[in-house]
DNA sequence: CATAATTATATTGTGCACAATATATATAAC
DNA sequence: GTTATATATATTGTGCACAATATAATTATG
């Protein structure tokens, strides 16, 4: 029998499938990330940096915030550290000095070759199909292109 | 043309997905929540305590961790918050002390009626139909089932 | 019933997220 | 060129997440 407050039961929501479906795939990840010594959204920063690598680009704090909708309060401090750790250089632009620019060091970049490894493992055994996997990804980032585009939620 | 590291490309990752999509959806909960005084996390647990008003159930910090799939160290700061606020009462169970039970008061349940205009506002104005979330909620629900069954990750 | 093992919650410490604000530099308007 | 505005990063403070550990109470074992 369906209840007024039906709307509210946890498991009919959208956004509570998606915190902990994303909390089970960070937990999944953390023990991989742990033998090259990463926290997720430290991996996620050196994926951008190594892809920018490859591509010869630099990369600014602002892109990283841009491609991982971080803020300055979340990246300065957690660059810091991957920076005591040599894993990246921030250097300040000599022609901006607003601007500091963040780039995979050699130890950094070995990094990489072992972290190849970690997305082929992370699904394996679940039974979760490469089809379902891309089908999920895209499904989301079409999602987010949404909730991105189409402005403020209404009801005022 | 396609490179040896495409499967670090931020784009192509399903966590990568996930982990944005599940952000601009707090996001968007965030000035509606605020209307009525609760974080997200707050917000969820919330959701489980109204229900099991309704059902007249009693619920458990650990029936909250099992619920929510988070532990004490988030919980026992989230609910002395909320305590704080008169919104739960948090009362040890005398029968077995180790046992913390956790009501919403009745200022807790007024929020209740307030509550239950969020979702409907949610995805108000981005596109998304009922369909598509209800098909993205069910997939979620599925992967996490599988996440959480299957094991830890292989590889080693 | 004494002791070991288990269970339930709490505490401490680290690392995100994000709002709000600060600081410094650069560009635009006059 | 001086002032106003915008831009880029940093700082501070609050609230999660989660690992590791602690504490206390309960149950199981001998």
């Amino acid at each position: 029998m369906a209840t007024e407050d039906d709307v509210l039961a946890l498991d009919n929501q959208l956004c509570f499938a998606l915190y902990a479906a994303n909390r089970a795939v960070t937990a999944r990840y953390r023990p991989l990330l742990k033998e090259i010594g990463l926290t997720y959204p430290q991996y996620l920063v050196m994926l951008v940096l190594w892809q920018a690598d490859q591509d010869g680009k630099t990369v600014r704090v602002s892109d990283l915030g841009k491609r991982l909708r971080l803020d300055s309060g979340t990246l300065t401090p957690l660059l810091k550290r991957l920076a005591d750790r040599d894993l990246v250089t921030r250097q300040r632009d000599t022609a901006d000095e607003r601007v500091v620019t963040i780039s995979s060091t050699e130890k950094g970049n070995a990094l990489r070759r072992q972290a190849r490894e970690i997305p082929g493992r992370l699904l394996c055994g679940t039974g979760i199909s490469e089809q379902r996997r891309v089908a999920l990804r895209d499904e989301l980032r079409s999602v987010l292109s949404l909730l991105e585009t189409r402005g403020e939620p209404s009801g005022r």
